[in-house]
RNA sequence: GGCGACCUGGCGAACUGGGAACGCAUCGGUCUGCAAAACCGACAUGAGUGGGUUCGACUCCCACGGUCGCCUCCA
């Protein structure tokens, strides 16, 4: 069985082709970094990197590229309404998107380049462009021909005579021509040095320099968010395959919709953003992956309290059911058999999550597949307890399938044990109800909870667990 | 104006030409002194509307309505 995804090129699923060494590239547009990642911004974050985590589980090698592009127009905008230099706002703008993307808990990609790293390719793949004659120099700036690249437009899907340009192109001789090099300005204090003269680069060719030195061409998947459909990944095209005489840049083009704010998609210039840092801050990581993971990459994900909070109740379904296995493994008294209905389960959820997500990445499936097991899981334990093997061998597997999709956490061991003071509490709200004072119980039992410790009075008499 | 997408239960959300996953919420139940939590069970005879193709369509085609996106910075 192979992975198959939907690519916006094609319109249809594709399979993915490691390349001569083996190695699976994907390429994901990452920031501008002139302020704090949204949480739009991190759907893109968390959706490739859970496609790495999940080609790697399974047994693919994978090299994941996650750009930061810190040379932009609204970078210099920034720093200049902040009155710093532009480079010292990137620079700290940019640790603070690893910070924020570190709370995910989801690693880090292979390699984060950066456009001030890169000045060399771009300046190189410029030269050659012009060379080729899909480029002209025009008085310090450079455009790219598009009309000389045939392909253009078969991205994004549409035709040149159809397209509206805006009309700012005073020295482009065609006003669907795009800026590979911008001409230095008084208004911008970082600039470096080309063939036609000072000066920085345009917005698109970046990300060619960058996925080409760090995948070379021919890469198995470029992706990022659908609006970056167009102009920008169908400009990368046409300079990455014009300055190879047409050599595929990338096999795959992987597009993630956006998130969407009281019925318009989350954007900065609208101004309807929430903060990737203050949502996990909030939620924590497991809730916000999960929200993520509950719904298609390809489909419009509405952000909310509620939504996160359906997040968050799912999380918890799973957690308990993870937290029911090793209590049942603790108990003193154990199982003799296997139980059947739980061997199928297995052997089930473990099927139907992998055709899910092979499938186009269909992470809603392949939770679905999770949530399947985990019922059974629940019956089971309710009937009686099974063999100890077979408790280990589902807690593996299950704690698998999470971390397939980044979800590994909701597996971590909780640890119930209750400190002496609370334990002592406890012990008095059992003699308060052994008397019938149940206003006594209660009370205590709220000062226990204040504790941090949920009482659950269970046939077996009372049990703490950690509040969550 | 050009291009495109989407419209599934109270909410969110999948798969699929022939049985409408999954989560949340709700309701009923088990447990409990009562709760809470946990667990179990129930919950769309129907998929925006109207046509068409088909033995059969939520699933394909057409029209209409609605929502949204891109065409300018945007994940």
């Amino acid at each position: 069985m192979t992975v198959r995804l939907y690519s916006t090129l094609t319109g249809c699923a594709e399979p993915l082709h490691p390349d001569v060494n083996g190695v699976i590239g994907i390429y994901a547009c990452g920031p501008t970094v002139y302020s704090r990642i949204h949480i739009g911004n991190a759907r893109p974050f968390v959706v490739f990197s859970v496609l790495k985590r999940y080609l790697e589980r399974r047994g693919e090698r994978c090299r994941l590229v996650i750009n930061i592009t810190d040379v932009n127009d609204k970078i210099y905008d920034a720093a200049r309404a902040e009155g710093v230099p532009s480079t010292e706002l990137a620079e700290r703008c940019a640790r603070q998107y690893v910070e924020d993307t570190d709370m995910l808990g989801l690693g880090r990609p292979d390699a984060e380049p950066k456009v001030t790293d890169t000045m060399d390719e771009i300046v190189a793949l410029i030269g050659s462009l012009i060379e080729r004659g899909l480029a002209y120099p025009a008085d310090g700036d450079v455009y790219f021909r598009v009309a000389a690249f045939p392909g253009y437009g078969r991205l994004s899907g549409r035709n040149l005579v159809d397209m509206v340009p805006g009309d700012d192109g005073d020295l482009k001789d065609d006003p669907l021509d795009f800026a590979l090099w911008k001409g230095y300005k008084e208004s911008e204090d970082a600039w470096w040095d080309s063939p036609w003269g000072p000066g920085r680069p345009g917005w698109h060719i970046e990300c060619s320099a960058m996925a080409e030195r760090e995948l070379g061409m021919g890469f198995a998947v470029h992706g990022g968010g659908i609006d970056l459909a167009f102009p920008h990944h169908e400009n990368e095209i046409a300079q990455s395959e014009g300055a190879h005489d047409g050599v595929p840049f990338a096999h795959v083009w992987m597009h993630n919709e956006m998130l969407e704010l009281s019925d318009s998609k989350m954007s900065k210039s609208i101004g309807n953003i929430a903060l990737l840092a203050d949502v996990v801050e909030r939620w924590g990581a497991d809730t916000v992956i999960a929200y993520f993971m509950q719904s298609h990459y390809r489909s419009r994900l509405p952000f909310s309290d509620e939504r996160l909070r359906d997040a968050e109740a799912a999380c918890d379904r799973i957690r308990n059911a993870v937290r029911a296995l090793d209590r049942a493994l603790g108990a003193p008294e154990a199982g003799e058999s296997n139980d059947p209905d739980l061997m199928k389960a297995l052997v089930d959820a473990r099927q139907r999550f992998h055709e899910a997500m092979d499938d186009d990445f269909g992470t809603p499936g392949a939770i679905a597949a999770v949530f399947d097991l985990v019922r059974v899981i629940n019956q089971t334990l309710d009937r009686g307890r099974p063999a100890s093997g077979q408790l280990r061998e589902v807690r593996l597997e299950l704690i698998g399938l999470l971390d397939m999709l980044g979800l590994a956490g909701l597996g971590d061991p909780v640890d119930d044990d209750a400190p002496q003071d609370v334990l002592d509490l406890l012990a008095a709200r059992e003699a308060a109800r052994v008397e019938h004072d149940f206003a006594s119980a209660d009370a205590l039992r709220d000062q226990i909870l204040a504790r941090g410790f949920e009482l659950r009075d269970g046939p077996d008499g009372p049990e703490v667990y950690a509040s969550s």
